[in-house]
DNA sequence: AGCCGCGATGAAAACGTTTACGTTGCGCTC
DNA sequence: GAGCGCAACGTAAACGTTTTCATCGCGGCT
């Protein structure tokens, strides 16, 4: 059995509530005493119970994450994020993920309660009705790249729309007329944003849109390679609604003899550290992960800190132009990823 | 305020005693009334509070998980890992990382009394005495990749020894016999083992050993890769203690103009995602870090179930050999890693 | 009819803390 | 030298559960 408070007490010849007081360092204690205690605490090797402590104190220093998944580069990114912003302010983290149906990600949230002091959440299974309906009330809460409809939660996301834009001007400047996008999986909100910016822009120039299926794997972007290459007025450039179809998609053209970027351009969305790795390196639009995961807690820990309720800001964390050789961007040694970036 | 039970009890004219029994399938209700404290508890969104819970059933249904750092593929797949198994057994998972000096990470091992039913413990501050006098007695832990001296905890790690033995045998199978070797950072265990490794299998062979510096960055395995290449007899094979810097050096050989692995062979260690990426695919030794988080987690549980202590074995994860063009193995189409490998 | 057994229920203790409040003893001041 | 204030310390309540134990009511047995 574990020491408590009580053992200390008893050998130091004191009430619980001179531990308590010393080790907190709430004073009253006298330096005498202090002492006495912190030596019998440290010989028993005392440590504070946790869950006592926040039953009381109503804090447990935990931030809950809510994720679909934890494969990727995108969620470990994210993580390191959260985790980062998270241990700055003294906080833990508590990670939920793979929880494939809403069920199981209600169950999820409601282990929570109790256990942390707010949420972050990205979930496909999270609109508002599902988390007014499981998330225990009172507990704050940050979407992440989350659809909401009202304003019942803060929420953070990537700004697709302006990354497309960057990227299409990009394309559009590099001489490119006919540019094909490749989709992502169906009921996915950012995917929906690209496609949505991606047609708007080409309508704002007035070219003619070229879609192709995909779902973020990259299988799914060879096979829109080899599509798009049977089509009888062959695209001059690709945009994939992320880098891994891209990297698919530039293996099907290499494939077919044909050369990257002089025959076909490619550009990807997200700058995973492969993007660079690859011959010729991905042209693409970068989402800074780490810092959509840093913003949201901070954004997080400021409702925890305001017993009244902030407004419930929408904010979007900016996407920039990573131009390398697949658009015929100038070759650039590719170099690692600051460890801070 | 948070609705207890107490709310859900007064609510449906039962005593609290019944709600928990109704509401955790203890029996001992009618059913009647327990479809009355489930309709209650349902309309008032009771949620059960996790702390109070755990403070009397000694149980969280959490782990911890004490990490260095975040950073990199090595340790996302291992949360990874780690949380899929956590999840099949019904627990969530507590991250702690990222702790600089041996002081923070002994704080966030204590914070974790009472927040956990185990722990999991990868850190390079954890040596036995570091770890006996942090660690809340009679907690259950499981050590990866960490040195342990004496058999106080169970320990995973994976089998450098093989992996590096493998590889080698790959090399000089193919016909290479100046086989030079990049070092890692200089406290770290798996360095220390690959090193030993490598040094024996060279000696075994009656080859001569080369040894450089590094540091597990893409850049110190370009600096590695200019000094091989300045060398009077130049290796004819570059084994680098992990991918990153064997990437590094592949593209300090390019910049020289010459070919891999015709003129100089390249291998790695870790299969990361990007090995199979980058032109020539890198030969690697394989090791996978989900599962080490997998066994590590499975591990733990069995410990946590045994009120009694199990026996202290130190288990070894297998490494495989992964050959790639870079070492003259055939072309293969890269594809990506299935989703649960 | 009285007793026994049993299933349903409630009262209360327990888990390990923090903290409001009460008590003690001491050194001042008048 | 009595009263007062204050610092140090102890007592006990509180947090929200689970669980043990006691109580109650009721049907079946002798």
């Amino acid at each position: 059995m574990a020491v408590t408070i009580k053992d200390v007490a008893r050998e130091a010849n004191v009430s619980v509530a001179s531990v308590s007081r010393a080790l907190n360092g709430h004073g009253g204690v006298t330096a005498d005493t202090l002492e006495r205690i912190r030596e019998v605490a440290a010989r028993l090797r005392y440590v504070p119970h946790g869950a006592a402590r926040s039953l009381i104190t109503r804090r447990t220093h935990t931030v809950g994450a809510l994720l679909p998944d934890l494969y990727g580069e995108f969620f470990s990114e994210l993580i390191r994020g959260i985790d980062l912003a998270a241990r700055a302010q003294g906080l833990h983290l508590l990670v939920s993920s793979s929880h494939d149906d809403a069920a199981e990600a209600a169950a999820a949230l409601r282990a929570m309660q109790g256990r942390v002091d707010g949420l972050l959440v990205m979930s496909p299974h999270a609109d508002a009705a599902f988390l007014r309906q499981n998330l225990p009330m009172g507990l704050p809460t940050v979407l992440m790249n989350t659809v909401l409809d009202g304003d019942d939660y803060a929420a953070l996301s990537v700004d697709n729309h302006g990354g497309v834009r960057l990227l299409m001007q990009h394309l559009i400047d590099g001489g490119h007329r006919r540019i094909a996008f490749i989709q992502g999986p169906p009921k996915n909100r950012d995917v929906a944003e690209r496609e949505a910016a991606y047609l708007q822009q080409v309508a704002e120039h007035g070219l003619e849109p070229i879609v192709l299926p995909g779902d973020f794997n990259e299988e799914s972007g060879y096979r829109a390679g080899e599509q798009l290459l049977a089509m009888s007025s062959r695209p001059d450039a690709v945009f994939a609604a992320n880098d891994m179809m891209a990297i698919g998609c530039m293996a099907a053209i290499r494939d077919a003899g044909l050369r990257i970027p002089d025959d076909i351009a490619v550009a990807g969305f997200d700058d995973v550290p492969m993007a660079r790795y690859v011959t010729p390196a991905l042209t693409t639009v970068r989402v800074s992960i780490a810092e959509l995961g840093k913003e949201a807690l901070l954004r997080l820990t400021a409702e925890i800190e305001q017993a009244e309720h902030l407004p419930r800001t929408h904010q979007r964390v900016d996407a920039g132009l990573v131009i390398r050789q697949s658009s015929g961007g100038q070759q650039v040694h590719a170099r690692p990823r600051a460890a801070g970036e």
